[in-house]
RNA sequence: GGCUCCGUGGUCAAGCGGUUAAGACAUCGCCCUUUCACGGCGGUAACACGGGUUCAAUUCCCGUCGGAGUCACCA
């Protein structure tokens, strides 16, 4: 059995979808599951779409999601080039297309854009175009005066018009479609360069693909590229079409949508890792009940033969988990290194911004869910005096106001002013006075957050604020509750 | 509209003729607790519909309905 290469080829148009990146996931892992090659493949034949910069992007994403390739324009495995562009320049998409035109598989089209145009025709709102073969018929001579008169043309393959057209994928097992349904598709634009569906068939049989993955966008074209295998002579690659990842509709992910880049997601402050993990498991599964993987794990674990067929809605709320799991599971240096922004847009005090890091840890799902969070530290916001009125705490205006007016000389003689002597200090005072714990920290903490929801108790953050801002901010809790009595 | 694909809880999904139809996210409740979160325990919630085939269909076949993809000198 001959090894699996797998390739991503990805046009260079702009950042990378989150569909791309589980294309380019899915190949890698079929690859190396395998112990097989990764190629990366650059297809910029379209010179309207290319993006400055885009080139940049694949290779940064793909590195920093660790999809590494064996073969690309940087790597030779002794196929290249590697882009597309450069394969043009060398003639060989032209080479083949004529070896099709001599043998009377494809044919050379003068049409105008006009005449196009006239055979374009609007159904369910869509318009749509079915070439009529109509250069099919011009004659040698015909064709010969054309080209003479440096006329414009593109070269059509001639599609039968009668039978059907079946192939096998992996995933979707045998298709057929009518071959009527067959345009006689483009393989070279007059620019001169090659359309996608020519180019991608020249290079994965010239470059020796043996798996190509892709989404199932391109289920409805494969019998086209069949013909064309079929027209050369060529061994047909194993397909495996993955499902679309949908956004909430239930419709394919749209640059529109905001969160749908890799990189829009590194902004909103996920982490690769999970990103990765997240995107393995939209379409596919693995066997046991496990659900964080490493990408070596994935590697270890990844059976093509259970992606799933029916696609995926990308659900935002279960990568929020996902990325609170890893944001949890990191080392301690690393989660200080990506919160460390966060906290330093609110904290401008001299507080520990470790311990502030320590706090929130457990409760982020995103790095800018930080702020919000700690903003009380940097001012103690406007709070309204029925916050001190806690059911479960056993804590009331009364209640309160006795606690603050009595712990507020008893933490100012404190020393050290820390958070285990606090706790240990206050939970006497409460035994002391018979009072549940929590009736005494209740309005310890409000008064110095006034916030219902904290990253801490009331000693952690006092121990953050140190004792002069935690007396003051007593103080003035204590005078909020007088004076709404 | 033609063609193609898909159809298990709100979402991701396991299942591959006989199951009390897993698990995860979300949601709800309880426990833990110095509020919240983390963690633990438990609850609500699904085989789109109609015909077949079969002793037996979520599972196989057909149809209906629903959703999506595609029909470019874009990939």
């Amino acid at each position: 059995m001959s090894t699996v290469k797998t390739r991503f080829a990805p046009s260079p148009t702009g950042r990378m979808h989150v569909g791309n990146l589980r294309t380019a996931l899915y190949s890698y892992l079929i690859a190396k599951h395998a112990d097989g090659k990764f190629m990366l493949r650059i297809e910029d034949t379209d010179q309207e779409r290319f993006m400055e910069g885009a080139l940049d992007i694949i290779y940064r994403t793909l590195r920093e999601t660790g999809l590494l390739w064996d073969e690309g324009p940087d790597k030779d495995g002794g196929v290249g080039p590697y882009v597309q562009s450069e394969r043009c320049e060398a003639g060989i998409y032209m080479k083949y297309a004529k070896q099709l035109i001599e043998q009377g598989d494809a044919y050379y089209c003068f049409c105008t854009p006009e005449r196009l145009n006239s055979l374009r025709r609007v159904v369910a709102g869509k318009e749509l175009l079915m070439y009529d073969k109509h250069c099919l018929h011009l004659s040698k001579e015909e064709i010969r005066a054309n080209l003479d008169a440096g006329k414009p043309y593109v070269i059509r393959m001639n599609m039968p018009t009668e039978g059907t057209t079946t192939f096998h994928d992996e995933i979707y097992g045998d298709i057929s479609a009518p071959n009527e349904e067959l345009d006689d598709m483009i393989l070279i634009k007059s620019d001169g360069y090659p359309t996608y569906n020519f180019a991608n068939v020249i290079d994965d049989h010239l470059m020796g693909v043996t798996h190509v993955v892709r989404g199932n966008e391109y289920l409805s074209s494969t019998p086209k590229y069949n013909l064309l295998y079929k027209a050369f002579g060529w061994e047909v690659p194993t397909y495996i079409h993955c499902p679309l990842i949908t956004n909430e509709e239930g419709a394919k992910l749209s640059k529109r949508s905001g969160h749908s880049s890799f990189e829009d997601l590194i902004e909103q402050g996920f982490v690769t890792e999970a990103v990765v993990n997240f995107v393995a498991l939209l379409g596919w599964s693995p066997e046991g009940e496990n659900e964080i993987f490493s990408l070596q794990d994935l590697v270890k674990a990844f059976d093509y033969r259970r992606i799933n067929k029916s696609p995926a809605v990308f659900d935002m709320q279960k990568l929020r988990w996902m990325n609170g799991e890893y944001i949890r599971n990191m080392e301690d240096h690393a989660f200080l290194d990506r919160a460390m922004p966060y906290i330093d847009q609110v904290i401008t005090a001299d507080y520990d911004k470790k311990k502030i890091a320590d706090m929130v840890k457990t409760r982020i799902q995103v790095f800018p869910d930080i702020p919000e969070m700690i903003r009380f530290f940097e001012e103690l916001p406007e709070y309204d005096v029925a916050m001190y009125n806690h059911k479960k705490s056993k804590s009331t205006l009364e209640s309160s106001k006795k606690v603050l007016s009595e712990t507020i000389p008893i933490l100012a003689a404190l020393d050290p002013f820390d958070n285990d002597s606090m706790f240990d200090a206050l939970k006497a005072y409460a035994g002391g006075q018979g009072l549940k714990v929590n009736t005494v920290m209740w309005p310890l903490r409000t008064a110095v957050s006034g916030m219902a929801a904290t990253p801490s108790g009331a000693t952690g953050i006092m121990d953050v604020l140190g004792k002069d801002e935690s007396i003051r901010r007593l103080k003035a809790g204590l005078a909020k509750i007088e004076a709404a009595q």
